[in-house]
DNA sequence: GAAATAATTGCATAAATGTGCAAGTATGCA
DNA sequence: TGCATACTTGCACATTTATGCAATTATTTC
């Protein structure tokens, strides 16, 4: 394994792995359509400013992706990219072919 | 979404997205039998005292396993647990079906 | 143009986190 | 009994991170 890929799973990982940036990622998941970020701050008791910088992480992540309409910015879950990759790094885990130089007998 | 439920996710996210925990963790999957320390240091370039407590924290979330063999002690990595319950979160994300009261047409 | 709304950014701060070293504990072995 | 090995713990330290508030930018509306 790569340590650059190790670095970007990780960073990934933890993107999510905050508790007011997990809320926000369930409270897009459970909405068909964007949510702009004021409706977002509903979900969590932080102020704006920091809803505002949950989310630049969780699009820096590919996490989220955001659309500009007007002066709002609305936000979507980008499931399909989250859960395929959640999905690999299962797989990943689970797979006993990739055996390395361990100290298996 | 219970907060007592996403608290928890999110350290067990926060546990696999550390560079250096990552690391030991895509090791002992490549392991079949399990690993003792000193084997896994082999993987980061730090010290002992601190993948003892990277390990700590990860049996701590229930990512791996260990088992006190003389006086070493022998990790081995939670492979179904693990995997399902990232599967378990990338159906949640990919499922469209649990809407609330977002501000959906 | 002025006021209102949506969102970002700068700053300060407190807390959490990762790390290394040195000392400590526990076990095995000669 | 004494020494080596395996691991943990206490301490110090530097860095990162989450947060709130105030100020700023951008856009809409009156």
């Amino acid at each position: 394994m790569d340590a650059v890929e190790t670095q970007k799973t990780a960073d990934f990982l933890k993107a999510l792995g905050e508790f007011n940036r997990l809320s926000l990622v369930y409270n897009l998941c459970q909405c068909e359509s964007s949510q702009n970020a004021m409706c977002l701050c509903d979900c969590c008791s932080v102020d704006a400013s920091v809803v505002s910088r949950h989310l630049k992480t969780l699009a820096e992540r590919g996490i989220v992706t955001f659309e500009k309409v007007g002066r709002e910015k609305t936000y979507r879950l980008n499931r399909e990219e989250v859960a395929s990759q959640l999905r690999e790094l299962a797989d990943l885990i689970e797979n006993r072919d990739c055996k390395r130089g361990c100290h298996d007998d």
